[in-house]
DNA sequence: GGCCATCCTGACCAAACGGTCAAGAAATTT
DNA sequence: AAATTTCTTGACCGTTTGGTCAGGATGGCC
């Protein structure tokens, strides 16, 4: 009897995401079975982590939700420590795809109003990233450390200066970038991290495409407007 | 705000000899020890548990940072979990000050200016308070279902009514009252829960009372002139 | 089929954790 | 000062945790 928990939602997830190029018919290639087992495995992790932090989370409970024994987990991911940080890594590019649009010679309300809507749906689509990372930064964010101070200090150092140039062109009021910046990823992620909030108070199960709905519109009129922009 | 709570769920602790304490009247008792012992535990139990959550807080860490032998919080509080109850409880008013200017007689631009002030200010002030609440909430807040069902609800659904008297009467625009709750919350609350970011970005060591000064202009400005206040 | 590398897993371990206890020290009351 | 209640504490315990390991199963390649 083969402890397979199988046909979970994590492994349909992994399927999409294995690399199906050069793959013929249903059976996974050789080395794609690493592949797989990583996939299922972060994804549990993610979750976990994401609702306990890294304390809180055990291996037997990441392992029970991939379906797979324990000893597997270290036998793909060494340490806890170790998986925690891959799973980590895999959510650094959330907060650099979107800003794309930010650019000297783009308009400003689409450019602001489309980052706003993508941080809302990204909370949406992927909310337990989001709640990783929150707890991983009120922790103290050592983990990340690196990359707030690098990549993501440079990015706002950048699209700030868009900003000022917007400013200066009487294209929009002259407010802080940073922290319209910090300002946007709050309101927009609060829509994952506070969701247990956010449901509560509007006395629903969960925060669905309704309310999904009518805070992508909220934000991005109060953001703008805000702003000077239209 | 309200005056300080006396631990409500300490007299479970010492179960040998009924705990007498406050049967018979109220025995003020000026600094009396169990007062004092428990306004320490209470605030070193805080600041471990936002920064770790519960499960990654240790009763063992909770009373070095006291100053105080592990068994003598068990004294004082029973277990981890009542513990952890008692400093929860300790938060909720920070959800219900603040918002008192909210009256549909006032000025829309100076109630809600104070309410995103004083919010930034209680980030400032009480950065545990919030960090902890946040790391409750994103893990699924079971500890607060009750008052965020409850009391929080009820609030900003009168709260709300306020807003759209105010917008009916072409004081402000007619924003979705709850959301621009969000908002505000998620907006002032960042510069607690997610300070290490916050720091990071801006290049500095910790979010000090320059952060909060520019944080508290930018903040109130972009929330009133998005809802078409000022 | 035969061989090898990769993958899987039940059983186990040392460390850390929440919690307990009994006895002693300090207040408080009588 | 004696009695009694409250407070303090080192030592201890059962459970849970992250991590290990040896050996078996599986799949790819000739």
């Amino acid at each position: 009897m083969s402890s397979k928990r199988a046909g979970s939602s994590a492994a349909t997830a992994a399927r999409k995401t294995a690399p199906s190029a050069a793959e013929t018919a249903e059976k996974p290639a050789a080395g794609s079975i690493r592949e797989r087992n990583q996939a299922i495995i972060l994804k549990a992790a993610e979750q976990v982590f994401a609702k306990k932090g890294f304390n809180g989370a055990t291996t037997a409970e990441i392992a029970r939700k991939a379906g797979v024994p324990k000893p597997n987990l270290h036998y793909y991911f060494g340490t806890k420590q170790q998986l925690y940080d891959s799973v980590i890594e895999n959510i650094l590019d959330l907060w650099l795809g979107a800003m794309d649009e930010i650019q000297p010679d783009a308009d400003p309300a689409e450019a602001i109003g489309h980052y706003v809507q993508n941080k809302i749906r990204a909370s949406r689509d992927w909310p337990d990233s989001s709640r990783l990372w929150a707890i991983e930064v009120i922790g103290g964010g050592r983990h990340v450390s690196n990359f707030m101070k690098g990549r993501l200090r440079n990015l706002v150092r950048e699209k700030g200066q868009v900003m000022a140039r917007w400013a200066a062109e009487g294209k929009m009021d002259p407010v802080d970038p940073a922290h319209l910046m910090f300002m946007i990823w709050a309101s927009t992620q609060t829509y994952a991290d506070f969701a247990a909030q956010i449901a509560a108070v509007l006395d629903r199960d969960a925060v669905d495409d309704d309310v999904f709905r009518v805070a992508e519109q909220t934000v991005v009129r109060i953001i703008l407007k805000g702003c000077g922009i239209g």
